[in-house]
DNA sequence: AGCACGCCGACT
DNA sequence: GTCGGCGTGCTC
């Protein structure tokens, strides 16, 4: 008879109950860190990851509240430590528990394997993958020279390098060297939004073999996730490719990672345990002692300032690639002054006409408008009424197509009213306008406009209300792709990824809002999506040398506009950077938000000021954390910009601090003071609420 | 988060 | 009489 051994074990556990850590258990047999198991949980049976082993029993708990291990998942080796340390940093960073990131990461399927189950699938694909690489195209001197930086020195590298400069190319030559010099490496790709990028998908799968390669992301039904992972874990698959949630993929011969288009908003995850896949992916890289390849034509001024040179302080290596491969040129950026337009145009008669030459000669036009529907809102002259959501601070948007009002934050879908339900007035009009107003208005002012075969122009609209359907995405971009579109029309979805070779004009139709918005980092967005959008145009190289990015705008002069005619990334960085410095914003500075939901306003704020009160009074008196209070700023509980959500009244507090390390102090502390302070009776009216470190927008 | 237990309204 | 509404409480 073996004695039996205690266990530590994460397991799926809300974020702040009271059953927030590891668990422990009694087992018989030999169990180490990292193998999966099923353990009892109240009425469950649930999957857990062994965390540690102990000869010694807890003294936390009664002995006899401690259960025993069910079964062992054999046949599975055990998670290794480098991903135990990333579950543990990414738990303990972003405010969560350590099973709820633990068990996450997990494809969800093996959630309700049984262990025969699971001994099952295992027998059926537990077999070597090929690799067959295919030698890639030669070099320039420029991707050369960046794999020569990459070899010498130990990263993280951020590669800064313009659109159609070849970075793909650098990703998978790198690939191909690590594989060159051990087969059984694995290399982790990441992309903002895989859906968007077939390309590359296909393009890998070409130079390595399909065998090789294994998609993560949430478009896969749960039996492709559980197989691609179970690849990846076992060391068959030699590269993963996916988006932000295969940060946690457990590669255990994980040799390099790359972060293309480094700087999407879509790599920091809105939910749950809200981490940074890309600062993940820094964390990672540092664990396995991999290369970390960080890449974007505009890179997030956080990467920017954190690749300054080694003198003034930054850690990561800085790679250049200016040129575009071929003969191309970037596209002629051009400003339409809007103040020397008639008042409440929408597109402007040089526009029109550059459209209308582009079209007759048989090529291709995008607009981008970053606002689906009709109009943003509807409007009774007579009342003053507005098509307000009566569940969230928001209006319902027109959508003319099917003659709805639709609230796009709670999915609020009602028949437009035929007169306004305040007066009754028959009078209302729509304010603003959307993507289908603008495809519609298009299609009235180039209706007279024939192609060179002399059949009227074609114009197609793609938005998250056209691409809803599975698969609708796919079929729109290969109608673009294979001429049937003359010109299209669509939010920022467009802007991203897409290889359109014969779109040799992009414009966008009104960017305005952006550059006086009070998100600070809509400036920094605005500029991706237009650079992003001027690389759309002129990929063909014969026809860069004419193609054009417009930008419609009441600010011509402004200093965004200036340097995106210039192309030049590193002026409007350092302009950005100036005023971010100045204003002790990030990236000079590190933020938190903590945020409260309730059914009032007034719960929600009630809330977050106890919690601040609380913390500074309680750090106050012990001398250990007085400091701390100096070294953080916690504001007063405001609303959030969105206040009320789904009848959700919504209120944040931020906190700031010049040092990254007192901030998470302060954090942890928070953590403790929200469970006293939540269970007093006032707060009764609280819903949930939830840290945001790092957060992309305040 | 699940999943129980528990105490009140409209159905076979 | 019971099916089921979601309020409160517990899970090693």
């Amino acid at each position: 008879m073996t004695t039996p051994s205690w266990i530590e074990i994460a397991v799926q556990t809300p974020a702040h109950s009271q059953v927030g850590g590891l668990l422990s258990y009694r087992s018989t047999r030999a169990l180490t860190p990292g193998q999966l198991v099923r353990v009892p949980l109240g009425q469950r049976d649930v999957l857990g990851v062994v965390w540690s082993v102990s000869e010694t029993a807890p003294d936390n708990i009664p002995l006899s509240a401690v259960r025993e291990v069910t079964a062992v998942l054999e046949g599975l080796a055990p998670l290794d430590d480098a991903w135990r340390q990333l579950v543990q940093f990414s738990a303990q960073y972003y405010q969560r528990s350590l099973g709820e990131v633990a068990l996450s990461a997990l494809p969800p399927q093996l959630r309700d394997l049984t262990a025969e189950q699971l001994a099952r699938r295992l027998k059926k694909q537990n077999t070597e993958r090929t690799v067959q690489t295919t030698p890639g195209p030669a070099l320039s001197p420029e991707q050369s020279a960046v794999l020569e930086q990459m070899a010498q020195g130990t990263g993280p590298f951020l590669l800064f390098g313009s659109t159609g400069s070849g970075k793909t190319e650098v990703y998978l030559q790198a690939v191909e060297r690590m594989l060159a010099a051990n087969p059984q490496a694995q290399a982790l790709l990441m992309v903002p939004e895989i859906n968007l990028t077939p390309q590359l998908e296909e393009r890998v799968q070409a130079r390595f073999g399909a065998e090789a390669v294994v998609s993560m992301h949430s478009g896969m039904t749960p039996a492709q996730r559980l197989k691609g992972w179970l690849a990846a874990h076992a060391g068959h698959a030699r590269i993963v490719l996916g988006t932000r949630m295969a940060i946690f993929a457990s590669m255990p011969h994980l040799q390099l990672i790359v972060v293309d288009e480094e700087h999407d908003p879509s790599y920091k995850q809105q939910e749950g345990a809200r981490y940074s896949a890309r600062d993940l992916a820094v964390y990672r890289g540092r664990l396995h002692k991999a290369p970390v390849l960080l890449a974007s034509a505009t890179p997030s001024l956080e990467s920017w300032h954190h690749s300054r040179p080694a003198e003034e302080g930054g850690r990561y290596v800085r790679l250049h690639m200016p040129s575009r491969i071929g003969t191309g040129l970037l596209p002629k950026v051009r400003r339409v002054d809007m103040n020397k337009q008639p008042r409440r145009t929408v597109l402007s008669a040089p526009l029109v006409a550059a459209l209308q030459e582009r079209v007759e000669r048989g090529e291709q036009c995008m607009l981008l408008l970053n606002r689906r529907g009709y109009a943003p809102v509807l409007h009774c002259a007579d009342c003053g009424w507005k098509s307000e959501c009566k569940h969230c601070s928001a209006f319902r948007v027109f959508h003319k197509i099917d003659r709805t009002l639709r609230c796009h934050h709670c999915g609020l879908t009602e028949r437009v009213p035929r007169a306004c339900p305040e007066c009754g007035n028959a009078d209302i009009a729509p304010i603003g306008r959307g993507t289908e107003q603008l495809e519609e208005h298009l299609g009235e002012l180039l209706a007279h406009v024939l192609r060179p075969d002399g059949t009227p122009v074609r114009i197609a609209r793609i938005d998250a209300d056209t691409t809803r359907l599975k698969g609708a995405l796919e079929s729109q971009l290969a109608q673009v792709h294979s001429g049937e579109v003359d010109i299209l029309v669509g939010t920022q979805m467009i802007a991203k990824g897409h290889d359109f070779r014969r779109i040799t004009l992009v414009a966008a139709v009104n960017p305005d809002t952006a550059l006086f918005s009070s998100d600070f980092r809509a400036p920094e967005r605005l500029f991706a999506l237009l650079m992003q959008a001027a690389g759309r145009a002129g990929r063909d190289a014969a026809q860069s040398a004419t193609s054009e990015m417009w930008v419609q705008t009441f600010h011509p002069q402004h200093a965004l506009f200036e340097a995106l005619k210039k192309h030049d990334y590193p002026a409007f960085a350092a302009s950005e950077l100036a005023e971010r410095t100045a204003a002790d914003l990030p990236p000079i500075s590190h933020q938190a938000l903590l945020r409260a939901d309730a059914r009032t306003q007034d719960a929600a704020q009630a809330l977050l000021n106890a919690a601040r009160e609380t913390l500074e009074a309680q750090l106050s008196a012990d001398p250990a954390t007085a400091d701390l209070v100096m070294q953080v700023s916690v504001y007063p509980a405001v609303p959030m910009s969105m206040q009320r959500v789904a009848d959700v009244e919504r209120a944040q507090m931020l906190l700031e601090s010049p040092s990254r390390m007192a901030l998470q102090k302060m954090l942890w502390h928070l953590h403790g003071v929200l469970h006293q302070v939540r269970s007093q009776p006032e707060h009764k009216g609280v819903i949930r609420w939830l840290v945001d470190v790092d957060p992309q927008a305040i």
